[in-house]
DNA sequence: TGTACATCAGTGAACGCGCGTTCACTGATGTAC
DNA sequence: TGTACATCAGTGAACGCGCGTTCACTGATGTAC
């Protein structure tokens, strides 16, 4: 049963979707190709149809992920630039909301380690997130030199990576809200 | 062939000490019960002698590893303590040669993303290495209230987990080498 | 202290299972005339 | 525009393989007398 090209392209984009999701929630080797294609509405059987190897659709995902988040904060930044606009963008980060909705937030945070272990693909990706990141960041730290922006910036990031995974890690809830609420104060006045 | 009373309590040492390097390096999920008792010295048989899951040994993993991190630190500090020390512990855990001995080093930022997502009992084994190490380091900003010294110790904490996760995502030589040094140059003056 | 027996650490083969990947088949879509 | 055929997205079964776990067996160690 042939699907339309529009339909082709549909699945494509609903299976990268659904993986960059479970692969968030579940780590890059916690998740089988069966799970994946299930969650995409589909039989495992048409994943080759689409992708040449599992690394080619975790490749593509952590692009996604990484991709939408620094557009949602380039997003966000334009329609409220400078101290106040990357306060929020870094309130909304560093916060109990975004530490509960792993399938949704930043795979830095989500896959740190696994990242680390992937192929040059998959860190080529990560690695092209992680310099808009800080670029947009920096754009927005215009009290100072463009050098010493890009620098703070590259700090600003590690902290909010950081504060994330370390409340993610901890069960008790009122460390990991302090955890979370120490790093917002602190990079609020930075 | 039975092993001597020593002889077992030895071996059974031995793999949780592989285990520990193993997991960091290939991730929990990446690394099978065979190859780490191969690691070991032994054929995967012998596994459940010493372990009832590999859950277990996930979970006596991981406190070694955050245990030993955290004992070097503290045998640090108490040698050279105050500002002058912690800044020492903080170079060394935000410096390139920690970054390139994942197996060697700091099991958050080796498997941030696998502790959030692991058992109960990996998650209490990470969460107690994580206020150890507030603790080591609050002990050392002797400069204000023992609240805000915990306080700020919980952002130093982030930020080093933070730096060390992205230099060793971050292909780059210079980009990594750069977050490091502006996370050590930044924490070093707080 | 010496002997006889029970214990049990470690081996290596096997268990069922899910993994990533392949393949024959299907039927609706796209193409050629 | 309508018909005949080729294409190929998706299904579902199967591939070999490594996973975590179990088990019969071994022989040196530990225990009882």
């Amino acid at each position: 049963m042939r699907k339309s090209r529009q339909d082709t392209e549909d699945t494509r984009r609903r299976i990268v979707e659904s993986a960059a999701r479970e692969f968030r929630e579940q780590g890059i080797d916690g998740t089988g190709l069966a799970s994946l294609m299930a969650a995409a509405g589909m039989t495992h059987g048409g994943f080759y149809k689409h992708f040449a190897s599992k690394e080619q659709v975790v490749e593509e995902s952590v692009a996604l992920a990484i991709g939408s988040m620094v557009d949602a904060m380039e997003r966000s930044l334009a329609v409220s630039p400078g101290e106040r606009g990357l306060n929020a963008v870094i309130a909304n980060y560093v916060s109990a909301s975004h530490r509960d909705d792993v399938g949704d937030g930043c795979p830095l945070a989500a896959l740190g380690g696994d990242l680390a272990r992937a192929s040059d693909g998959v860190r080529d990706a990560a690695e092209q997130g992680i310099r808009r990141m800080i670029d947009a960041i920096a754009a927005e730290l215009d009290d100072r030199t463009p050098a010493a922006a890009r620098k703070d910036a590259m700090v600003l990031l590690s902290t909010m990576v950081g504060a994330l995974t370390l409340a993610r890690i901890v069960k008790d809830e009122a460390l990991s809200t302090t955890i979370l609420a120490q790093a917002r104060k602190h990079l609020a006045s930075a």
